[in-house]
DNA sequence: AATTATTTATACCATACAGTATATAAATTT
DNA sequence: AAATTTATATACTGTATGGTATAAATAATT
């Protein structure tokens, strides 16, 4: 069982991740997090560094979240095809996943860190990377295995995949309309079917 | 001629306008502005009623550039599919054009304000709806003129383009790394290309 | 050029900020 | 259960915050 101190720490970042996740490193004060906890600045200041570790513990919390759900809906069984459209699928509703985050960790710390914090700006961009890695793996499975055909690398069409992902995310969050979420993912399915798959195109 | 009253206020929005994208409501502070422009509170506050009417008169500046920035792309003489490319072509390079605001202003203040100012966030959504209505009359055009046709409304599909390239901005602008921009573009020119020509599909 | 109106600089306000020292309380170990 | 370690609360730094009152300086008007 965990000691009564780490339990702590986990509930800390748990309640303060969202905190951050909305407004933003320097639009979060120490006493917006005294207050979301409960706890006072001995607490916190007892579990964590300072501010920054604080910050970075919360979006490796999100980003882990997030991480996490992707690889979920990449690893199904099934053909490549069909881990894609699983993971399009879990875009269709990601506004109810982010926010539950107070936000996608990627868009607002990508955006909030980028001339406020070099060291969180730096793990979104690795985060981006991991995202991008998956998709990748899933393609380039999927075209080892001859189940689909891609116009260029796998990298590339996955980093192609995310960024009209993201841009949805980013339309429906600044919006508040996830309609834009629904939208694109459709118009996703319909280019993968159209593009990717093999059957249409037999040797 | 102008005052000078008229020509320091315009002065201080020009000069604050960048501080503000970049370092988002919160993150920017009275004393980074009267650093930034080389005066005092005094004058500040001589010329803005507080802090939240300075970030709204940079956010409409910076606004306004990129609206006249699309005007101008959008309204060249020639066919709709023509200044649809100009547009993209606008977005090829738009990275050079943010970095002189301090960042994608629909992008930035979209992010930072949506938890930390609700007037800032509402005229960020204005200006989309903006965008997207001048996007949408230029395809509507076309398909009066029978220049193209749509597998959509012409809303609905300019909402899908500026989707996609917002999706390139944010990835562009979260990694530095402008090649998101340009593959993006490449990629919706082949697709206007193919889904969107007249000429392929003769009455 | 003198007067008036406006604009900017200075000095100040109360409050909030991130962070710390220390005392108290609560777990954990023996 | 007692001793010890660890975690939390309290009270306190010094500094920075947004904003203001007023005086000095500068424009605009006559």
């Amino acid at each position: 069982m965990s000691t009564k101190a780490e339990r702590t720490t986990i509930f800390i970042v748990e309640t303060v991740a969202p905190v951050f996740n909305k407004h933003g490193y320097e639009g979060t004060s120490m006493s917006d997090l005294t207050e979301a906890t409960g706890l006072t600045k001995g607490a916190l200041y007892g579990n964590f560094e300072n501010k920054e570790a604080l910050a970075m513990a919360s979006f490796e919390y999100n980003s882990k979240k997030l991480l996490q759900a992707i690889d979920e809906k990449l690893n199904i069984p099934g053909t490549s095809l069909e881990r894609i459209f699983s993971l399009t699928n879990f875009y269709r509703t990601y506004n109810e996943f982010y926010d539950s985050m107070g936000g996608c960790p990627v868009l607002n710390v990508g955006v909030d860190a980028k001339h406020n914090n070099a060291l969180l700006a730096a793990a979104v961009r690795e985060t981006i990377k991991t995202i991008e890695g998956k998709i990748a793996l899933v393609l380039e499975n999927g075209v080892n295995k001859k189940e689909l055909r891609l116009p260029v690398t796998p990298l590339q069409f996955a980093k192609q995949l995310f960024t009209m992902l993201q841009g949805a995310v980013a339309m429906a969050s600044m919006t508040g309309d996830h309609k834009y979420l629904l939208n694109t993912v459709v118009y996703l399915d319909q280019l993968v079917k159209k593009e990717l798959k093999m059957s249409t195109l037999p040797a």
